[in-house]
DNA sequence: CCGCATCCACTATGATACTG
DNA sequence: CAGTATCATAGTGGATGCGG
């Protein structure tokens, strides 16, 4: 049991690691992220259309989100028509990593975790 | 834009790895993972106090969820009293590196994630 | 001991319309 | 163009009690 004292809260308070991941865990965020990095800077309106079946509204929060946590910078021209840039910020690149780990991983096996989710759906 | 065409919808239907990373991105599913790769087998309860503050109705959802998708394995033995244990399968093991490295990353890059919140937050 | 079923609250997400 | 505001909804997650 000695890994789960890493993973548990230490002393009455949350488990770091949860609190960040439950954070990326949300729908859009690690998108957001893979896209961001790979595009460099994109406007609201590229990002939106990029993802296509993203809201506005979730856009405009889970952009806001990754700004507060310092994973994105809001760059803000005044100009009209406005004009809003959103890029990674260093900390934001230095995430990347693990989340394309994670989408290649994905990619690879969402086969094998379909074909197993209708085998268990059709056992029951 | 070619990067986009990977991750977006490629025709009608949704993408296949943000299905997946749906799926890993619920409250608990990445954390039970984890701890099953470090533990090896355990028991449900063993499971339930080792994480703490999670509900018996959340853990018994998210291990079927996980078994379903042929990422962790159940096995029953039939005596009085129950005993069922759970361990990772083939496929889960081949994840964790992937959810490691994301902890990681995060253990490493919490603190810098708490500040800028702060920031931000008495920024605005 | 394991874990399912029910009821309930909350939050995340989404559709739509409006503003600078 | 880039949001904000409002309303509506579905799914998540928790408490509790029952059943094998």
């Amino acid at each position: 049991m000695e890994t789960l004292k890493k993973y548990r809260a230490a002393g009455g308070g949350n488990c770091a690691v949860r609190n960040v991941l439950d954070r990326l865990g949300d729908k859009w965020s690690m998108l957001i992220i893979i896209i961001l990095g790979h595009e460099g800077t994109m406007r609201f309106n590229q990002l939106h259309h990029g993802i296509g079946d993203i809201s506005q509204k979730m856009l405009t929060v889970t952009l806001k989100i990754l700004e507060a946590d310092g994973l994105v910078v809001r760059k803000v021209y005044a100009e009209i028509p406005p004009k809003v840039e959103y890029s990674l910020t260093e900390r934001g690149r230095s995430l990347l990593p693990h989340l394309e780990g994670l989408a290649q991983w994905a990619e690879a096996n969402m086969q094998g975790i379909y074909a197993s989710r209708e085998k268990y759906t059709a056992g029951v």
